[in-house]
Formats: structure tokens, sequence, C-alpha cells
DNA sequence: ATGAAAGCGCTAACAA
DNA sequence: TTGTTAGCGCTTTCAT
């Protein structure tokens, strides 16, 4: 199938008998120009139905008013807000975005970046993947000077601009209302260790504890890769566990959910036997039985200052030092964990 | 904030004393060469870190590799299931994805197609927003030749390819099913009635009803614009109704959801007296309590089967006749419509 | 097997 | 106020 014929300015200006440049200026709405000349061009380009080529403007303007955005998967709702705030702001500021999915590969993850390089996005916006440990690819764009910039799934190794949230403090918020609630012995299910936000999600939690003056214990951390088999699985094991907790805070809330659905299965009482908190405040967790307790993280937010401040960076409205937005978050207490009342 | 310099053919060329014809030939891996000059040129470019410029090329051969996606919403389960499978697809067939959001705003989708077609995208795919009643620019796009496909919110006034799942068999499986349950009066939750999925979904109620003998009223039919508040004004209205449904076939599964809430937060037993079924098969679905009964429909597999049908259409592997493709849905029962232990 | 040259559609410096 | 010209980075026909 063979695209139609799109009219050039080329076309007009025979047309019209003036030259491309004229009607270049005329559709740029360019100030030194005759207003009939300009009004005659802009009507006939109406008129031919003329649009725009804006590969041809790309190319020689060396910019391609285009976005590249990297994440890990396109269907979780959290992502799928940051990339609604990203092309929400991207578009009203007159760019578009191309989006890939690294599917929590680190090859495609390599991949994606290399794509859209070549497709010359005049900057990009990156959450990592769950297996990018090594960050070359990322340390290559910026001895390129490519701009880029991390949101939510970011590495400290790297110095650009990053958007997160405070997870430390959410999750710290989250731990502290359970033992709040009158939990005694809480969990921390983790997903891959070494995973920015596991690691600063376990600061909160550990820092919970400490204040409440209890000892923590390498045995109350779970690990889990988060597919919903080992959130099971982990899940289980907990349970047939010597010290049993009474309180579970989970990294995520699709963690939570896995783990819930386990806790109901086994038959026990949530909160009551055992009390339960996510972090991320997905849609999910407001409608399921009990609902659960959760940390919001304003997804879309995030997608906006992250765009915000890449295209800021683009036209030099910041400086180019990289500064980090920690965007805040607050608790969203539900029934999973309210143990009393009046909590 | 300016991106770094760009290595170009013509530089690899000139440090190698050749022709940049004879560059482009090698990096293309084109047979006609001398196989140690294209040798030297691959090693020359890789240790320059050359980086193909994607947009010259389509600039050239006039065809960008893009496929442009517009979706009323990114952040909906199912629309991003689409664009994931869009997605993948596109990928592994060397294109790359451009994606809009409208709104469920004609102007915003409009100008979405505005921006894609200057982008030069070589085609694209579009699920129309709930206000779009005037397909204008749609027929623009078949005028002008630009090939493009409709999913899941299609209209059939434009002949072009079509994804969509069986709608109104879909449909009438649910209805049935509630049926089967002992439902004597089944209520029809229906979005804007323009809506091509709202049109099928009825037909399928409709049918269902038909085949068990009972008569369609129009007042059982409930209308509304899919925000949460009209969905829980209009659920209260049919709570207060004289002639109270005893069973609920709602077109989607959030609106299946929203009707859920009220009806617990109002204490009526669920299926018992009020049995629910939805449409979609959102993740939430499965894990709510009780657990809604839903229709499944393949977002990831509409996404793959648009974007592999354009692309063929692109590339001449298929005939540029327009193909529907429906994909079949199937029941998922669940607890919000068992009344009998053995169904 | 390789090079020269034209051109994709546009912009912008320079000329007139 | 408008035109001429060169060129963005690449591909491809036509020579050689």
């Amino acid at each position: 199938m063979k695209k139609g014929h799109q009219v050039t300015m080329k076309e007009i200006a025979k047309k019209l008998g003036v030259s491309v440049s004229t009607v270049s200026r005329a559709l740029k709405d360019s100030p030194e120009l005759h207003p009939e000349t300009k009004k005659r061009i802009v009507e006939m380009a109406k008129s031919m139905n003329y649009q725009y080529n804006l590969l041809a403007q790309s190319l020689r303007i060396s910019k391609s008013k285009v976005l590249g955005v990297i994440v890990p998967e396109l269907t979780s709702h959290f992502f799928s807000s940051n990339i609604s705030g990203i092309q929400d702001t991207a578009y009203k500021r007159g760019y578009n975005i191309m989006i890939c999915q690294s599917n929590e590969s680190f090859e495609q993850e390599k991949a994606n970046v290399r794509t859209l390089v070549s497709s010359q996005v005049d900057g990009l916006l990156i959450s990592l993947s769950r297996e990018t440990k090594n960050y070359e690819h990322l340390m290559e764009l910026y001895n390129r000077e490519i701009p880029f910039i991390m949101f939510d799934r970011v590495t400290e190794d790297i110095p650009v601009s990053k958007v997160t949230v405070d997870d430390a403090h959410g999750a710290y918020l989250a731990v502290k209302h359970l033992l709040e609630q009158g939990c005694k012995k809480v969990a921390y299910f983790s997903g891959p260790e070494d995973l920015y936000i596991s690691k600063k999600r376990k600061e909160g939690y550990l820092k919970a504890l400490s204040e409440f003056g209890i000892p923590a214990s390498e045995s109350k951390v779970y690990m889990t890769d988060l597919t919903s088999e080992k959130n099971r699985e982990v899940t289980l094991a907990m349970l047939a566990s010597e010290d049993r907790p009474d309180g579970i805070f989970a990294m995520i809330d699709p963690l939570a959910i896995d783990i819930m659905m386990v806790l109901k299965e086994q038959g026990l009482k949530i909160p009551e036997e055992i009390a339960l908190a996510g972090f991320t405040n997905n849609p999910t967790s407001a409608v399921i039985e009990p609902s659960l307790t959760t940390v919001s993280q304003p997804g879309y937010e995030m997608g906006q200052i992250a765009a915000n401040h890449l295209l800021d960076q683009l036209d030099d409205l910041v400086p180019d030092e990289p500064q980090s937005f920690v965007l805040l978050t607050t608790l969203v207490p539900r029934n999973s964990s309210k143990k009393k009342p009046n909590a």
C-alpha cells in the first residue's frame, strides 16, 4: 500500500509564482512579508490541503521535537500514568513522544536507547528495567551529551536529573502506621534487592522499626522477583515461619494484592490477624476487600514534572546541572490495616 | 542544553578516503562491495561511535518507519494493553510508535491526527474518542491515502480495516449467563448511546433476552457517560426504581465496579439479591470481592493483530481491501453472578 | 567495486 | 519584501 502524494512547499510556490522561501516564511507567519502575499500563500496552502513535513524540518534544524520514553512495561497503571503525564505535557509544548518498553529486560532497554537515539529524539525519559545493574548505555548517552532524565526507577550512579518520590519516607509512614495499629512484628516484602526503590523503601521500614525500639531482623525481610508465583510462594513461606509476622509492608501494591489473596485463601483475618500495607495506590487497591492501606505515589504528576524539566533543559530555561525532584507521598489508611476503630 | 555532535557518514568517508556512497553501502551490508572495504568502514564506524540517522533516511526514502497511535486515554488497562501489543509488534518489525491520547475529546483527536500526519508516520492505529460522531478527519486520511486502521472504538462509516471483538456475542454470553443463574429482570448499563460498543453490546443483551422469551424494555436500559459520579447516580436511580432489576450487565468493567461499590454500600447482597456482570476482564475484576463475572477481551492480542495487519498492508503483504478482524471473547464466570452452586 | 551527483522537503544566511 | 543558494544526512541512479 502506497501513500498518496503529499503537497510540498515547492508546489505551492510554483502555483503562485513565488519562491519556496517565501512560502516557508508565509507559513511560519514571518513578519517581513507583504501581508497580501502571505494571505495568498496561506489560502493556497489550505486549498491544496498542504501538510507540514516535520521530518524535513527536523533534519534541517537538527531538532526532532520528539521525546523518547522508555518504561519497563506499558500495562502497569503506575507507568501508564507517568506516560500520560509525559504525553500531555510534551504535546502542550509542541513535542511528540516515542515510546518503548523494555519489558524489564536489560538487553531490550539498551536496544530501545539505540533506536530512540537513531530516531534523533531531542531527549529521553527513562525508567530502568529490573535487570539493569550496568549503566554503560546511560553513560554513553551522557558522554554524547544527549539530554535525558530518569524517573521512578533511577540510579544514583549517573549525574542527570531524576524524578522520584520520597520512597523512604513513604515506607516509613506505612510501617509506622502498622506499628501504631498495634503490630509487633512487621515484615517487609521487597522486590529485587538492587532495585533503587527496594533499597529506599527498606530504609524507611528500618527507620520506623528503630523509632519504635524494635530490633530489625533480616528474617522479617522477604524477597521476591515480583512474579505472582514467587509472591505466593514467599507469602506461604512467611506464614509457615516460626515467628509469624502480624503486619506486612509490601513494596508495591500488586505485590500487596498477591499477598492479600494468599492470606484470604488461608483463612487469615485482615487486619485482625495480620495487617497489610502497600505502596503506589493503584485503583485496584481502593476497591479490593479489605481495601488496601497504601502510600500514594503521584504518577501523572511525576510524568508532568519529568517532561517539563527535560523540556526546560532543552530550551535552556534551567541550568544544565542535574536536579533531583522528590515528590511527596501520603499515607492512605484503609481497612487492611485499621485495627483500632479510631485510627 | 545543546546536544553533542553526532558522527555522520561523511566524516567516516573522509577519514577513510572513500565516498559517502561507499560508506552508505557498507553500513547497509550491500553485496557489491569489496569485503575488505566493508570491513574497514564498519570498524571505523564502530570506533567513531557512529549512530545511524533515521530522520535523514526517512526523508530520503519517504518512509519514517513510525506508526502513529491514537487512544482515548493511556491509563486505562485495556488501552495500555492494546498499546503494549502494538509496540511489541511494531518494534519487532523495525518500527517505532508515536503515541497520542485524545482524552476522549473530538477536537484533541483531530489535532492528534494532524500532528501525526505532519510527523510523516507511515500509518495510524486509531481508537475513537467518546465524542467522535463526525468522521471527516478520518475521511480526509482516507482520501489522502494515508494507511490507517481502527480498533475497539471503531465506526462502520469508513471503509478501512478494523479490529474489534465480537461485542454482541460477548454481551449475549454474559446476559445469557445471568438469565441462566435465575435472573428475571436484567438491566443493561450502557455508555454513550452512539458509541459503537454501546450499540453492539446492547444487541447481544437484547438477543439473550429474546431467547429467554423476556420482553425487552427501555426502562431496563440505563445510560451513563461513564464518569464515576454519573455511574453512581444512575445506579441509585435504578435501585429506587419501581421494578428493581435482579441482574445487571454493565458495558465495561470499570462501570461494573462502580455499580458494585454502590450496591455494597447500600447493603445489597451480590449475587443473591442482584447479580452483576461486566465486560473487559480488567485485572481488578479478578481480585475484587465478590470477584466480577465478566467477558474477557484480549487487549494485547488486538494490538498485535492491528499492528501486524497495518504493517502487512504497508508492505503489500495483503490486499488493500479493508478487512474486519473480530476476535473471540469468552465468558469468565465469577462470584458476582453465581447463584447456583453448580454453575 | 567505487564515485559523482542529484535530491528528499525544508530553513536561513545573504543578496538584491 | 522577496529570491538565490547552500545544505541538513542520507540513498540511489548512473558512470566509470
